[in-house]
DNA sequence: ATACACGCCTGCTGGC
DNA sequence: TGCCAGCAGGCGTGTA
């Protein structure tokens, strides 16, 4: 379930569940899906044991939960916040879906009968009770990991976590802090963004698709927040003026904030929440996997072309490649 | 710093 | 029916 939406419903399904639990136990059953871990962490599993996870935080299409280890690993120093800016503060359990993963929350007795389950994590909640945690992945492309938290650069919570704060929120996995922030998150900045964005040489598209310019857009958003603007995603960014830019910005900012509200994106029974259930986005989709329906807007048959080996859809009326901005154009 | 090709995995679909 | 190419919502690395 892999953009921003999608992400977030797994985010907010998951934080009442496991927020105050205890990990009672970790099953790996395919290492494979450990390939982001750092051995130098420790051991996945005994990292994770005993620990109580504090929060879940969301940064574009990354997850995480804070940890607290069940012994001090640290030396207790001086107060958290009187760490120094690239001090290690804690750990925290990291999860990205990849394509195909899903964070499923499921009582103990749930058979464990999923062909592609790949990591159960086994919590004792002092209300919930017992619950299991399963992580099921069928192309393992997404991965768990224990990582450390350092501190973010601007000081401001490292993602979203529905106002539930701590310790840890001013931290982010160390293999996240080269993830731009989404343009969600309150702390993005826009006049940098827009900045970067107009230096950028490659097709919009591709510049929406770089989590490290901006996080939580994947194919589908970007073809729909294209198609909103009327924008050709091969038009080169730095070509696209400020206000051009800042209303595609907009545009994906609606986008997600509409597919949130749908529940994300669910094309079949691979992109669910964490009760298994389906989102209702799909359909209001207007360009995402439209080729040959009317544009909903001019009637034009819409166009599926190939793009960084998959594809991008849009209406080649309203969507088309203006010529370079140029002095003369720009002045008249 | 940015830009781009490629690899990582499994499973489904459509064409032959 | 079988086979195989092509396709799928993402990210990291290596190379210029």
């Amino acid at each position: 379930m892999p953009e921003l939406p999608e992400v977030e419903v797994v985010r907010s399904g998951l934080a009442p569940a496991v927020t105050g639990a205890i990990v009672t136990g970790v099953e790996v059953l395919d290492r494979r899906s450990l390939k982001r871990h750092d051995p130098a962490m420790g051991d996945f599993e005994s990292r994770l044991a005993g620990a109580r996870i504090a929060a879940a935080v969301r940064r574009g299409k990354f997850l995480w939960l804070p940890i607290e280890a069940a012994a001090p690993t640290r030396p207790a120093t001086g107060a958290v916040g009187a760490l120094g800016a690239h001090e290690p503060a804690g750990t925290a359990l990291v999860a990205h879906l990849g394509m195909s993963g899903q964070v499923l929350l499921r009582t103990p007795d749930h058979p464990g009968d999923d062909a592609h389950a790949r990591i159960r994590i086994h919590l004792e909640h002092p209300e919930h009770g017992e619950l299991r945690v399963d992580f099921v992945d069928q192309r393992i492309f997404g991965s768990m990991a224990v990582d450390r938290l350092i501190a973010t650069p601007d000081g401001a919570a490292a993602g979203y976590s529905a106002g539930v704060t701590g310790d840890w929120a001013g931290f982010v996995p160390s293999q996240v802090a080269h993830i731009a922030r989404d343009p969600l998150d309150p702390a993005f900045d826009v006049r940098a963004f827009l900045a970067a964005f107009g230096r950028r040489s490659s097709g919009v598209k591709r510049a929406l698709l770089d989590q490290g310019l901006v996080s939580g857009i994947g194919n589908i958003y970007a073809d729909e927040s294209l198609w909103a603007v009327r924008l050709h995603g091969e038009q080169p960014a730095s070509s696209v003026s400020p206000r051009r830019a800042r209303e595609l910005l907009e545009a994906v900012r609606q986008v997600l904030q509409k597919a949130l509200a749908e529940g994300g994106t669910s094309f079949d029974a691979q992109y669910v929440n964490v009760n298994g259930a389906s989102g209702y986005f799909a359909h209001s989709l207007n360009a995402y996997g439209q080729e040959g329906r009317p544009c909903p807007r001019c009637g034009t048959t819409m166009v599926r072309a190939p793009f960084m080996n998959r594809s991008s859809h849009f209406c080649p009326r309203c969507q088309r490649v203006s010529a370079p901005r140029t002095r003369a154009n720009v002045a008249g």
